[in-house]
DNA sequence: CGCTTGTCAACAATGATTGTTGAAAAACAA
DNA sequence: TTGTTTTTCAACAATCATTGTTGACAAGCG
């Protein structure tokens, strides 16, 4: 994702307005590495604008994802993902207890198909989706347990 | 997935009694290799049964999920899909454009990650979508075209 | 055959996301 | 700066997939 000034030009000059809630988004998605939803990014705003509603984060997310400055992913936790890092390109780490997202740097390989087994499907992009436990919902505190453990 | 009368078998085996309605949904299920939302399964179902609720497929559904006999999938096409198909491990290719999914039963590299990648992170499992664009979607029918063509 | 318990179907409710609308603010030109 | 146009904002209400509730009913078991 560019920078929030970057993304000011950009907005401009893409016929797009920018007001002071779409500048506090981007500076709430800058550098956030925790995959957030659109709740949470609303929550995150909320704090430096308390005024800021749903929709409008709802709308500048898409807008952003339309511009290729974020992703949003699908990863199964039951709402929509935003990720800014769209650099370089990556996969994901999911907990399936937690529904932490963790980004997994690791290049693998190409994930080609064998145009035999494509059976006339025009691929263009594959992802990989690794799932388990974040370090967090793996072991439960050894002491000073803060919350119900395990299922 | 096992066959109508395995699955009324385990069924009974496991304290779950069974009506009907499951056996209808057991036979629908059967050989579908269409990936259905609980919304197609309970269409096919109705065809068989017109009474039948969407509400019991999704309950059956649901246990069949739990008995490891269905796979439930979130491939971000806004429904969860089921896939019967739990036999031979595989992969997904979805179509951004109808939703559609095929099975890739190419075999692909074992997916494990680098130790070092994983921060700490048990993981248990990994999946590959590959989207992209069906046979269908991919080019107009070149006569008798019976919809509207591309976007 | 009768009892116990899980299941059914028809609701209503939830949670994430999107549509609508009048008011207000941003961009642009003079 | 001021006026004009167009987009965006925020507060609703609505939608879609999915789940909770409940009384009637049927499956399984003795």
């Amino acid at each position: 994702m560019k920078t929030p000034d970057e993304l000011t030009e950009l907005f401009r000059s893409n016929g797009r307005k920018v007001t002071a809630q779409r500048q506090c988004i981007f500076r709430v998605l800058q550098g956030d590495v925790t995959h957030p939803s659109a709740e949470a990014v609303h929550a995150a705003a909320s704090r430096e604008m308390e005024t800021i509603s749903l929709k409008t984060v709802y709308q500048t997310l898409h807008d952003l994802a339309e511009l290729a400055e974020i992703a949003s992913l699908d990863l199964g936790t039951g709402m929509t993902r935003f990720d800014p890092n769209v650099n370089d390109p990556h996969h994901h780490l999911v907990c399936r207890q937690c529904g932490s997202v963790r980004d997994l740097v690791a290049p693998f390989p190409e994930l080609t198909i064998p145009d035999s087994a494509a059976l006339g499907f025009e691929v263009g992009s594959a992802e990989i989706v690794f799932r388990g436990l974040c370090p967090d919902c793996r072991a439960p505190q050894p002491r000073r347990a803060r919350a119900k453990v395990g299922s």
